[in-house]
DNA sequence: AGCACGCCGACT
DNA sequence: GTCGGCGTGCTC
């Protein structure tokens, strides 16, 4: 019985859009990870199927790492798809599904030689070589990261050093194979009892949960908009259709957007169904992240409530997928594979046959015209769970509070005293200001000198708390002096945010203690936690920040909730900013009347006849004032987008290979596809590079995919600048 | 992503 | 005249 030669396809987990071709003695599985030649080195890839013979002779796998395959053949057909659909290799797309410590995985490791050995007891070479020697022989087997971590002081070029090391067989290298980490078993978790029971489910939220199940005139498994008000208790809905879904011997995907905003999520899931829930997000350690992926795995576990990359948690007989805030910009990946998880959410839906219900209450645009038109399920919560309805929105128009000097005040006379009025009624109140620092731009009177990022250009915010000058894109930042460094006149800073709110409410509100919630309080872990414990237990009775203060939370006792400001939201150049807007000012006024008082809600604005003010409260009149627009302009969810950006340090060099791309493009393009720009984008320049963008634009993204596949891989951008290719981009501008 | 092959400046 | 810089092209 001679062995027939077996041809694999074999993806590796690189940059590369092609598939390889090994040569085996016997077939194998999709799925099983091996260890295969690639160029000088050796990379663990995973075997996608079985081909004939190549064009020219195929290397031999190395190595097989597991006799059974590490996903499945429904796993495979969703990497497919996004691999497909979002035009990224097939191999990074398994490597993102999967944490990396559950993973095999190759590392680059450096050993001496004997020569190398003899070297240094004898006549070791001068300078950095021999100090990259010594720590090579020191430390057999160490990794170029640790090998530049170490001698980060004392040589410049570690990778030439190694190169230098190499050629003269001083020093030898070698792949090992990382293997992935097992995780012994546990003992199971402290299952019991449900410490929550499951309360009456009312009447919109009961026929909620039987239209997902057997929707009226749809296929049985399907996605359907759960659009329900603030308060609506949706929750109590993915709650009851979990419980179904447990009760079938099923396992539940729960999506939050970020999973630091909603903890509260994740407790109720745990306290109905204790110990039965995993956790994923980026907060956790590689350790921890492995033991919630591996509970999933080993079936110990029915739910999973994570962010974004929880899509891809490893369930067998997934029975729901809850997307809840589907809106949320944060389910985007804005780099690598930059996937949607509400999109992916979808698909993987339907491929296992599986209902996926989208939750929100300012649903995006998408899945809001999806719904209208019949393509996907739409259940509305119109009424909140608790007595108390909604708060209609007091609109407070900022152009007509100037003030004698000509300044606009930051709080209104009306909002101040309803703020007053819930202090003394022992009540709270939540403010958002959007936008973290002291004054969000410092000029010199004297000179004219502005404080610029120098790789953004854009302006350095002031910090009061830290003394800085920040840049909120990239992280520069310098000391804050209040005199001009050139000719001596005192700066004037100019702008507000949410630190000068804070200072303005202490005036205003003398002794009454303030919570300030934004980036720059929550960076510090469980800080976030911390702030919302202090104002829950009324040690803070004003909380401020930015748009993280209108996620989610849910405290009875704030009385009133205010937009103090949001109008440079609207001002952002994004076809979307409108529908942000309209999401952040609706997610602030369920923030207020969730107890037996009825709350106020106060909307400053210097544009009230905008409809993002003029409709709150009512999605259908936002999405038709928003719809006839994005109609008119042809956006989505009219059109679909692809966003090809040029990013390079050579501005010229950079805007000149946006224009060859886009005269490419403009040449080739078949009808129905559009080529806009090239133009540089809202960011024209960020850490330092300059950034310029050619968008596709048609009805069918399958043709402007195939327009992108047939030219962008045949055009590679010159030296210094390179291409960024996103598929349903969330920012255009 | 690495890593080698291939063309222009400061040294023996 | 050689060693060595890093540009660009390939890895089954």
């Amino acid at each position: 019985m001679a062995a027939e030669a077996v041809y694999l396809h074999v993806a590796v987990p690189l940059p590369v859009h092609a598939l390889y071709t090994y040569v085996h003695e016997v077939a194998l599985a999709p799925g099983t990870p091996v260890v295969v030649p690639y160029g000088r080195r050796e990379l663990v890839g995973w075997v996608i199927d079985q081909t004939g013979p190549p064009p020219r002779p195929a290397k031999a796998i190395l190595r097989i790492l597991a006799d059974t395959p590490v996903f499945t053949d429904e796993q495979l057909t969703l990497y497919r798809w996004i691999s497909d659909y979002y035009l990224a290799p097939l191999g990074e797309v398994i490597a993102s599904a999967s944490p990396s410590d559950a993973r095999n995985r190759t590392r680059r490791v450096y050993f001496p030689t004997e020569a190398g050995i003899e070297a240094i007891a004898g006549e070791p070479p001068v300078g950095g070589l021999g100090q990259i020697l010594r720590e090579v022989v020191a430390r057999p087997g160490v990794t170029r990261a640790a090998l530049e971590r170490r001698l980060l002081a004392e040589v410049e070029d570690v990778p030439r050093g190694i190169a230098a090391l190499l050629t003269g067989a001083l020093v030898r290298v070698e792949d090992v194979v990382i293997a992935a980490r097992e995780q012994r078993p546990r003992p199971a978790r402290a299952k019991g009892a449900p410490r929550t029971s499951a309360p009456a489910l009312n009447e919109e939220q009961a026929a909620a949960v039987e239209a997902v199940f057997s929707p009226a005139g749809g296929p049985p498994a399907r996605t359907t908009l759960l659009h329900g008000v603030t308060g609506a208790g949706k929750t109590e809905v993915y709650l009851a259709l979990a419980k179904r879904v447990i009760a079938a011997g099923r396992q539940v995907l729960v999506l939050v957007p970020e999973i630091a905003l909603t903890p509260q999520l994740t407790a109720r899931f745990d306290d109905r169904f204790p110990g039965e829930v995993a956790v994923l997000h980026s907060g956790l350690t590689g350790a921890q992240r492995l033991r919630e992926w591996r509970q999933i795995q080993r079936g110990e576990v029915c739910i999973a409530v994570g962010a974004r990359s929880a899509v891809f948690a490893p369930f067998r007989s997934l029975g729901l997928i809850v997307v809840d805030e589907e809106h949320d910009d944060s389910y985007k990946q804005e780099e690598g594979l930059r996937y949607h998880a509400r999109d992916v959410a979808v698909v993987r839906g339907r491929q296992v046959g599986c209902p996926v219900v989208l939750g929100s209450a300012t649903p995006s645009l998408e899945s809001w015209f999806n719904a209208r038109s019949g393509r996907y399920g739409l259940l509305s919560l119109r009424h909140r769970a608790t007595a108390r309805p909604v708060p209609t929105p007091q609109v407070v128009d900022m152009r007509l509070e100037r003030m004698p000097d000509g300044k606009v005040p930051l709080i209104a006379p009306v909002v101040r005293a309803a703020v007053a009025a819930a202090l003394d009624a022992g009540g709270k109140a939540i403010l958002l200001y959007n936008r973290r620092g002291y004054a969000s731009f410092v000029e010199c009177p004297g000179c004219g000198q502005a404080y610029e990022c120098p790789s953004c250009g854009v302006s350095m915010v002031y910090h009061r708390g830290s003394g800085r000058l920040d840049c909120h894109y990239c992280g520069f930042h310098r000391m804050f002096q209040s005199d001009c460094p050139k000719c001596g006149t005192t700066l004037e800073v100019l702008g507000q945010g949410t630190e000068r709110v804070e200072e303005v409410l202490a005036a205003t509100f003398p002794g009454v203690p303030i919570a300030r919630m934004d980036a720059d309080t929550t960076a510090e872990r469980g800080s976030h936690a911390r702030i919302l414990d202090r104002f829950r237990d009324g040690d803070a009775r004003l909380l401020v920040g930015t748009q993280i203060v209108a996620k989610g939370h849910d405290f009875p006792d704030v009385h009133v909730a205010a937009v103090l400001g949001c109008d440079h939201i609207l001002g952002m150049p994004d076809f979307r900013s409108a529908e942000r807007c309209f999401a952040l000012v609706t997610q602030l006024c369920g923030r207020a009347g969730r107890g037996h008082v009825a709350g106020e809600v106060f909307l400053q604005t210097t544009h009230p006849e905008h409809p993002v003010f003029s409709c709150i409260g009512d999605m259908a009149a936002f999405a038709d004032h928003e719809s006839r627009i994005r109609r008119m302009l042809r956006y989505p969810p009219f059109s679909r987008l692809i966003l090809l950006r040029c990013e390079g340090v050579e501005r010229e060099a950079t805007l000149a290979a946006a224009k060859a791309l886009a005269a490419l493009l403009k040449q080739q393009c078949q009808a129905g596809v559009d080529v806009l720009g090239p133009a540089f984008a809202a960011l024209p320049k960020l850490v330092g590079r300059y950034r310029v963008q050619v968008v596709l634009r048609g009805r069918d993204v399958a043709a402007l995919r195939s327009v992108v596949t047939r030219y962008h891989t045949s055009w590679t951008p010159p030296h210094g600048v390179r291409l960024i290719v996103d598929v349903d981009p969330r920012a255009v501008a």
